[in-house]
DNA sequence: CTTACCGCCTGTCGGC
DNA sequence: TGCCGACAGGCGGTAA
């Protein structure tokens, strides 16, 4: 998936598209992407009705209307592309927004880990309501971190990627994040001191902002709603660098599985 | 309560 | 060429 800046990007993308916007119909390819798909609550909640506004929780976005939110996730390689047609041109297209202004989105997603759900207001649905602190928010703060990671054993990393605790960072960003904080990703999140939370916490702001403000990092499957690929991948230190000079002292990248997640980073920088 | 592991899917890439 | 395994941006369920 797109990670957080990419989800952030897409939202501000829709935003100008659909506000105010009446979704006039929505045609349904499949019944089901990872849950199945409440085909009916949607055409009852959301069809004819107008969209007031589009905002960004962790990595869902949400479609606010009267009658509630409609919740969409784009899983690891789901995608929204604007079209003047109906017609599905793309090979798994599951799901087509038709508005009155005549524009048309796909959703689109080969791997169908993305989902589709409804919350009557901006909570009230687990998936929302179970989500932790978003990291582009004033309350992302070394002090609550230090209280939330009280105690937890797991690995830094893993503490990053738990989107109970953080919405919305995903392996790219945790990894990003703690390189330049100069940690390793396997310390226990427990035993990470306010002055190391600090910078960390300073560093993925820094990370996730910067590729927001470069549209999204694009990897294969990313495109935003007007087509156009972001480029942040072009700055990632250690992402996907494994055996490459680190940026800092030129030793080679490491990559390690953690929690069935590739980890990239330097064992020099980091300790 | 926590943590680690598995599975959901399709597509792509590298090695043989 | 083609086949096969490893891997890919996520995350919830489940077992321990």
């Amino acid at each position: 998936m797109p990670e957080l800046p990419e989800v952030e990007t897409l939202k501000n993308a829709l935003l100008p598209l659909v506000r105010h916007q009446v979704l006039e119909d929505i045609h349904f390819h499949r019944s089901n992407l990872r849950y199945p798909i409440p085909i009916a609550d949607l055409n009852e909640r959301f069809k004819g009705r107008r969209i007031d506004n589009v905002l960004r929780k962790g990595k869902y976005i949400l479609f606010q209307a009267e009658t509630g939110a409609m919740i969409l996730h784009l899983g690891m390689s789901g995608r929204v592309t604007q079209s003047h047609s109906a017609e599905a041109k793309e090979k798994h297209t599951h799901i087509v927004f038709k508005f009155q202004s005549n524009l048309y989105l796909h959703f689109v997603d080969p791997r169908r880990f993305g989902c589709v759900a409804w919350a009557p207001e901006n909570k009230g649905h687990p998936l929302l309501d179970r989500l932790g602190v978003d990291p582009m928010t004033p309350e992302l703060t070394a002090q609550a971190m230090k209280t939330l990671a009280k105690g937890c054993t797991a690995s830094i990393k893993s503490f990053l990627m738990d989107s109970h605790r953080l919405a919305g960072v995903g392996n790219i960003y945790a990894c990003e994040s703690l390189f330049r904080s100069g940690i390793r990703p396997t310390s226990p999140a427990g035993r990470v001191s306010l002055k190391r939370w600090e910078r960390l916490v300073a560093e993925l702001r820094f990370v996730l902002q910067q590729s927001i403000d470069a549209g999204g990092s694009t990897l294969r499957d990313f495109f935003n709603a007007d087509g156009e690929p972001g480029y942040y991948s072009t700055q990632f230190c250690v992402y996907g660098k494994e055996k490459q000079a680190c940026p800092q002292c030129s030793f080679p990248i490491t990559r390690i599985t953690q929690t069935g997640r590739s980890t990239f980073y330097c064992k020099k920088c980091q300790k």
